[in-house]
DNA sequence: AATGAATGAGACTTCATTCAT
DNA sequence: CATGAATGAAGTCTCATTCAT
C-alpha cells in the first residue's frame, strides 16, 4: 500500500468521524441548551471518544459554532433557491420560502440545534448566530419590497412593518412548535397561516 | 416590646430578604439561561448571603419556581384586568390584552425571567411554566370565540386558526425583542401589529 | 408577681427546656451517627428552636458532652447499686450486673446515644466517653477477683483472661443487639448468655 | 507498538490508580466514620485528584461499597480456606476460622475499613454490608451443628445458643481491639479467648 | 487520528454557629 | 430565655479541558 494512498485513507476516516461527531452535535444541541449539553453527551450521541472530539473541534464554543456554519449553510441553499427562483410573483416567492425553511426545519436536527443555539449561546457566540439573522431580515424586506413594486404586494403600508408582522408570524410559530413538539407541526402551522398571511399583505 | 410585635418585625425582615432575593433572582434570570444563571449571581446582586438564599429557597429550583409564581400571579393580574373589563367588543378586549402584557413584561424584569425560563427549565420545572401558557391559550381563544359571536371577529375562519396566527406574532414578537433589545421594544412592535390584527379579525 | 417568684419560674422553665432538649439529643444520637446528626434534627424532635439549643449548650460537642454525662450518671446508679448490694456472690452480681445494665440500655435512648457516641465522637471528647468505660473495666475486673477470693469464681484461670471474656460478650452482645434492632434484644441476649458465662467462671 | 498492547498498558494504568484510590479509602475507611471521612481525604491519601476519584468511582457510596466489596471477597476466601479444610474437628475448624479472620482483619486496612463502615453507613448501602454478616451467621452456626454430629461440640445445649454466644464474643472482641488499638491486638484476644470458647463448646 | 485517564476550577448544597430582636 | 434569620466554611459532585499513549 503507498505511503500517499494510507494518508489519504486516514484523512477520509477523519472526515467521517467529524461529520458524526457534527450530527451528534446537532441532535444533543437540538434537545437542549447549550449549557445542558454536554461534550460527553455529544461523544456519547456519536459512539466516539471524548479525546477525538477534542482533536476535530477544538473546544466547546467551536462545536456550536460549527453546528451554526451547516445550519446557515442549509439554510442559505433553502434561500437561495427561493430568490433565485423566477416564477410567480414576489409575495408568492416570500410564502413559498416561508414553508421551504419550515420544512427544513422540521426534518433537519442540525437546523433545529442552530435555532435553539441562538437563544442559549455564550455572548462570544452571539454574532455568529445572528449573521444568520440579519440576513433573513434583509431577505424578506427585499422580497416584500419587490412585492410593492411588481403589485403583489400593498402599497398602504410601509414594507418594513408588513416585514416586521411577517417575521413575527414565523418565529412565533418556529417557537411555540419548537416548544411543544419538537418543531413537528412548524410545517403545518405556517401552511395554515399562508391564507392570513396573503389576505395581510394583497393590496 | 410586645412580643406579637416582635414576631411581627422579625417576619418583616424575613419577608423583605426574601422579597429582595426575588427580584434578583428575576433580574439574572432574565439576562440568562438557567442554566448559565448561578445562585452566586443571584445573592450578590441582592446583597445578601448565599446561605440566606438557601434558607429561603430550598434550592436553585425552588427559586426558580418561586419566579415563576410571582410572574403568573402577576400576569393572571392583567389577564384578569381586561377579562373582567366590560366596555369594548371582544376584539378590543383582546388587543387591549395584548398590548397590556406587553407593557407589563417591558417593565418587569421578573415577568421576563418567567418567560426566559420557559425554555431554559430542567423538566421537573416544566409543567410550572405551562401552566401558564395554557391558560393563556383558553383566554385568546376565548376571546377570539366570543368575539365571534358579538360579531366584531369573522365568523369565515375557524376561531381556533384566528387564535393561532394571533398567538403566533404575539409570542414572535415577544421572542424577537427579548433577544434583540430586552423586551425594550415589545410594546411598540405590539402597537404596531395591532392594524394587522384588527384587519386579520374584523369581519 | 413579685420579681423573685418570676425570675425562679423562668428558671423552672429553662431547666424543662433543657432537659427536653437533652432527651431529644439523646434520641437523635441513638438514631444516628454524630456526624451525621444535626443540631436542626435535634431541636426540631424537641419542638424548640435551634438558637435556644444554642442557649442552654455552647455548640455540638457540648451537647455531645452532656448527653455522656448523663448517660454515665445513669449506668453509675446501676453500678452504685450492685456494687453495694451485700446478698450473694461476687459471681451472682456481677452476672446481676449484667443483666441490669442491659435493661438500663434497652430501655433508655439516653444511654443508648451514650454507647453509640462513644464509636463516633470527635477525637477531643473520645476521652470523656471513654472515663465510663474504664470504669467499667475496674468493677468487672474487681468483681471476678472478689469471686476468686469468696470462691464462686475459680482460680484457675488468671482473673483479668475471664474478665476479658466476659467483657468481650457483653460487648458483643451490645453491637449486634444494637445494630440489629435498636438494643431491644439485649436483655434477652444477657439473659441467655448467663448461663454459658457462669459455667465459664464457676470453679 | 502493537493496538493490543497500547489499549493494554492504558488499562493497566487505569487498573492501578483504581487499586490505589481502594487502599487509600481502606485506610481512611479504617480511621474514621463514614461521614468524618472525606474524599479529599481520600485522594489525597492515595496522591491522586479528586476529580480521577470521580473518574473511577461514581460518588462517596459508589466509593465504600467497592471497599466493602472488596472486604467481602477477602473474607471469604479465609471463610472457604477453613470450611474447605477437611482436617480436625468441627470445633477445630470454627475456632481456627477465628483466628484467620483475626489475622486478616489485624493486618489489613481494608477490611477493618469494611467493618467500621458496617456501623456508619448511610441506609442504601446497609444490605451491602450485611450480606457478608448473614453468611458469617449461617457459617458458624452450621459448624456449630457439625461439631453435634462429629460429636465435637456439646448436644446438651441448643446450637443455636452456642453460635450466639460464639458471635457475642468475636464480635466484641473486634470491637474493643478496634477501638482501643486499631485492632493490632485482635489477634492475641482471639487467641486468649481460644480455650475459654473450647470449655464452652466441648462435650 | 484516536482513546482512556487525569485534572482543576467552579457549582450546588449543607450545617454549625452567630446575630438581632 | 427564646426565636427566626443570617452567615461562611467546607464538602460533594460535574465537566470542560488536557495528557500520555
Amino acid at each position: 500500500m503507498s505511503r500517499v494512498g494510507e494518508v489519504r485513507r486516514k484523512q477520509q476516516r477523519g472526515i467521517r468521524t467529524r461529520l458524526a461527531l457534527l450530527e451528534a452535535a446537532g441532535r444533543v444541541f437540538a434537545r437542549m441548551e447549550y449549557d445542558k449539553a454536554k461534550l460527553k453527551d455529544i461523544s456519547d450521541d456519536a459512539g466516539i471518544s471524548l479525546g477525538s472530539l477534542y482533536f476535530h473541534f477544538g473546544n466547546k464554543d467551536d462545536v456550536a459554532a460549527a453546528v451554526l456554519d451547516v445550519q446557515q449553510e442549509r439554510m442559505t441553499e433553502v434561500l437561495s433557491a427561493v430568490v433565485e427562483e423566477t416564477e410567480g410573483t414576489s409575495l408568492e416567492r416570500l410564502l413559498d420560502l416561508l414553508e421551504g425553511m419550515a420544512e427544513l426545519i422540521a426534518g433537519d436536527a442540525l437546523v433545529q440545534a442552530g435555532i435553539r443555539l441562538l437563544t442559549s449561546l455564550p455572548d462570544e457566540l452571539k454574532d455568529r448566530g445572528y449573521g444568520y439573522y440579519d440576513e433573513w431580515q434583509r431577505v424578506t424586506a427585499t422580497l416584500v419590497g419587490e412585492g410593492v413594486e411588481d403589485g403583489s404586494v400593498t402599497s398602504g403600508i410601509p414594507a418594513h412593518e408588513l416585514a416586521e408582522v411577517v417575521n413575527e408570524t414565523f418565529v412565533g410559530a418556529q417557537v411555540l412548535s419548537g416548544m411543544l413538539d419538537g418543531w413537528q407541526t412548524l410545517p403545518g402551522r405556517v401552511r395554515r397561516a399562508r391564507p392570513r398571511l396573503e389576505q395581510l399583505l394583497a393590496p
